[in-house]
RNA sequence: GCCAGCGUAGCUCAGCGGUAGAGCAGGGGACUCAUAAGCCCUUGGUCGGAGGUUCGAUUCCUCCCGCUGGCACCA
């Protein structure tokens, strides 16, 4: 048994409604999990819900339910958004699970045990509405807390610390040894620009339970629980634990408890280091920083890469509930189709910027380059095998090989370094090739001459056959489509391995199936996709 | 304020020492298999500003202007 290539989405904070920036982090994770399978890596694919905290146990109160049932209700929803996105996940972690609780309080446990956290006294002022502690830093030139905090009320209180000071210079020396670890270097640099600069805080870890109850208890001492970002990160090696990993489960003194295994009759997943964490702009610290301190202080080795993406404008503005520009995901795919909308997320805008998503842009690129480029190139060239030779795949010909070939070369290599916008860029050169290859070569003005039955044969497969391997290329990217087009071909197969991309796979004799419209044009003005905005 | 990055055709961006490229948008043309799609041709730029180095700078250096990101608990 080998080690699984293991990628995870940053858990999200149940606290309201997922928006477009939860999907396309889920999306491009997902690309890059489709693609490495279709690459033949073993993949386990993590995302899941962080539902801790002050914020979620306010919000519950206020609607007069149990945290655990406000938690439920809204996972329903968040769950709803991963089978709407097409999700490959393998497993969705709750930090509300029985499994996750124990993960936590053994890790708690072992930290303790080892003099990794330590209780102190903290004397400060506290934003309950922000739910974190003011420095002197945070007041104004008057003296006066911003608004943005709330009420500001002095608090006294213990809480446990996780140490951190005695740990920065080994990690700065492994992010410069390992210039891969956090991508792109931009984030890279500012990390490494943190650490050089500042001396390490230890991290409050724990909340009196007094003051918040909606959180894991320490196992050492009821009367705290674990805050938010220990919590939090420690998903990452629940899901191994409960998958039977023993590499996590042999740091996790006690933990083998049949009960917490989600594995049943399954064999154990061999799953960290993780291989890939995809995560926010805003969130690189804790994954860059705090996470690798604490499972070096674990004894676990550390995720392989960082993967940081960067947030989405809508027409230049920053989104936001109380300007109501923002976009609806769900909407976008109820209207659009799920295929353009990962198209659009991941053709616009590379992983590391910020994106800018416009109902213009979005409509321009359905339009002409899934409705006119890949769609209609579908289309036309099974249309013509339909009519001309009755559906019936000719002798095999290879005059587009060497470009397929080619093209095949460059997208594995780009969906190897998860460069995911070049990759589509790249795959629709080879789309544009096999439409001037139409034009160039004019079937259908052979189709009227029967001396050139011969020439239109070879036309005609190495279009069909130019369908087949777009297919198979772009399956990561737009699965159901890819789908669609070798059901149009009559393929029982999937093109969900990228070997099938190599050219000659269609069988001469074979007799293709319906071709139909994979992108209907939708010939509507400009700003009629369905936001929060229009309603 | 400090640190980093960016400012190139209407839009999105590539180029990074030898006086500029792509895609989209705009304009014209020939065709008809196709979702009136596709194909061919084509109009657009004193490469943010000012200096400097160099035989020569969009490309290197300095300064200025503008924008963005980071500067510890927010996708």
């Amino acid at each position: 048994m080998s080690k699984r290539f293991f990628i995870t989405t940053a858990i999200d904070y149940l606290n309201g409604q997922p928006h477009l920036g939860h999907a396309y982090e889920k999306v491009i994770t997902d690309v890059i999990a489709r693609a490495r399978r279709s690459l033949g890596d073993d993949v386990f694919f993590l995302t899941g819900l962080d539902e801790h905290g002050q914020k979620v146990q306010q919000a519950a109160e206020t609607e007069g339910k149990s945290p655990q049932a406000y938690c439920d209700e809204l996972a329903k929803d968040w769950k709803a958004l991963a089978e709407k996105l097409g999700l490959s996940n393998n497993d969705f972690i709750r930090t509300t699970e029985e499994r996750h609780r124990s993960v936590v309080q053994a890790a708690l446990s072992k930290l303790h045990a080892g003099g990794h956290v330590y209780k102190a006294t903290y004397k400060g002022f506290y934003s309950t509405k922000e739910e974190t502690f003011l420095t002197e830093k945070d007041r104004r030139p008057d003296g006066t807390f911003d608004p943005c905090y709330g009420e500001v009320v002095e608090l006294e209180e213990d809480n446990y610390y996780f140490k951190l000071d005695d740990h920065q210079q080994w990690l700065i020396d492994y992010i410069e040894s390992n210039p891969d670890f956090i991508y792109p270097s931009t984030r890279r640099n500012e990390v490494l620009g943190f650490l050089k600069n500042n001396v390490l805080e230890d991290l409050c870890i724990t909340r009196p339970a007094s003051r918040l109850n909606w959180g894991i208890p320490l196992p050492f001492e009821k009367d705290f629980v674990t805050y938010v970002w220990f919590d939090a990160l420690v998903n990452y090696i629940t899901v191994p634990a409960s998958h039977g990993d023993p590499t996590v489960l042999s740091v996790l003194d006690g933990i083998a408890d049949p009960k917490l295994s989600t594995l049943g009759s399954q064999p154990p997943a061999l799953l960290w280091p993780a291989d890939i964490h995809v995560v926010g702009k805003d969130i690189v610290k804790f994954h860059a920083v705090y996470w690798p301190i604490l499972l070096k202080k674990m004894g676990l080795a550390l995720p392989k890469q960082l993967i940081v993406h960067g947030w989405w404008q809508k027409d230049g503005q920053k989104m936001s509930k109380s300007t109501g520009n923002v976009v609806d995901p769900i909407a976008v795919i109820d209207e659009w189709g799920l295929d353009a909308f990962r198209f659009y997320v991941v053709r616009e805008l590379d992983i590391g910027p910020d994106g800018n998503w416009t109902n213009a842009g979005f409509q321009a690129r359905y339009q002409a380059e899934l409705a006119n480029g890949l769609g209609n190139l579908v289309n036309r060239s099974l249309s013509m095998l339909k009519r001309y030779r009755n559906g019936v795949v000719p002798a095999r010909s290879d005059e587009l090989a060497d470009d397929a070939a080619k093209t095949l070369q460059v997208a594995v290599s780009n969906y190897r370094e998860h460069k995911l916008q070049l990759a589509v860029q790249n795959i629709w050169l080879l789309i544009t090739r096999a439409n001037q290859y139409v034009d160039q070569t004019a079937p259908f003005k052979l189709a009227k001459d029967p001396n050139q039955a011969s020439r239109l044969d070879e036309i005609l497969y190495n279009l069909a056959e130019i369908c087949r391997v777009l297919a198979v290329l772009l399956w990561p990217v737009l699965p159901s489509s890819a789908d669609k087009i070798f059901a149009q071909l009559n393929l029982s197969t999937a093109p969900d391995k990228m070997t099938a991309a190599l050219w000659g796979g269609l069988a001469p004799g074979h007799t293709i199936g319906e071709p139909s419209a994979l992108f209907p044009r939708k010939d509507q003005p400009v700003g009629t996709i369905s936001s929060s905005s229009s309603k």
